[in-house]
DNA sequence: CCCTGATTCGC
DNA sequence: GCGAATCAGG
C-alpha cells in the first residue's frame, strides 16, 4: 500500500466514522490488517477492542486443581433405580453383571414409588442385605436429614481467586 | 465457523 | 514503515 496523504485521509475519514478495520479495508481495496496496522502507527483512537491483553499475567496456568470436595449434588450414587450400580469409590467389588432390577432381591426393601422415604442405598446392591434407608426424608428431598447431610455438600466458597 | 481489533515480527 | 500472521474475545 502506498500511503499516500490522500490514503491516509481517507482511512482517517472512515476510521472517525466507525467502520471496522475490515469494512475499511475493503472500502480501500486493502486488507483490515493494513488497516489496523496503518491506525496503529497512525496512533488513531483506537475503539473497543473485543479482547484484553493487558490483564493479569498468568505464567501459572491454574491447571483447574481438582477439588476433592463435590458441587451440590448427592455425593453418592444413586437413589433407586440407577442403571449401573455404581459401587462406593471405597471398595470397588466385582462389577455385578446383573440386571439392576435383580439387584434388589427383597420387594419389601424397595421403597414403593411414591412412597416418601429415605432412599439412601445401605449395603452393597445385589446382595441380599441391601436395601435404602426408609426413614423419613426431609422436605422435598429424596433423603432423611441424616443422609441429606452426606448427599449434599456445599461448594467450597473459593473466592480465593477474586484477588 | 464467522466476526472483531491488537500485537508481533520478518521484511 | 509495512502488513501477514497470529492472537484472543464475541
Amino acid at each position: 500500500m502506498d500511503w499516500t496523504a490522500e490514503a491516509i485521509e481517507r482511512l482517517k475519514a472512515l476510521w472517525a466514522e466507525g467502520h471496522s478495520t475490515a469494512e475499511i479495508g475493503r472500502r480501500m481495496g486493502i486488507s483490515k490488517n493494513a488497516v489496523v496496522g496503518k491506525a496503529h502507527r497512525l496512533n488513531l483512537p483506537a475503539r473497543p477492542s473485543p479482547i484484553r491483553r493487558d490483564a493479569q499475567p498468568r505464567p501459572a496456568p491454574v491447571p483447574r486443581a481438582p477439588r476433592p470436595v463435590a458441587p451440590a449434588r448427592a455425593a453418592v450414587p444413586p437413589p433407586m433405580l440407577r442403571a449401573a450400580p455404581a459401587v462406593a469409590p471405597a471398595a470397588p467389588p466385582p462389577a455385578p453383571a446383573a440386571p439392576v432390577l435383580r439387584a434388589f432381591p427383597a420387594p419389601a426393601a424397595r421403597p414403593r414409588l411414591g412412597s416418601r422415604t429415605c432412599c439412601w442405598p445401605i449395603g452393597e446392591p445385589g446382595t441380599s442385605a441391601f436395601r435404602f434407608c426408609g426413614a423419613e426424608p426431609m422436605a422435598g428431598k429424596p433423603y432423611c436429614a441424616e443422609h441429606a447431610a452426606l448427599a449434599y455438600v456445599k461448594p467450597r466458597d473459593r473466592r480465593e481467586d477474586a484477588a
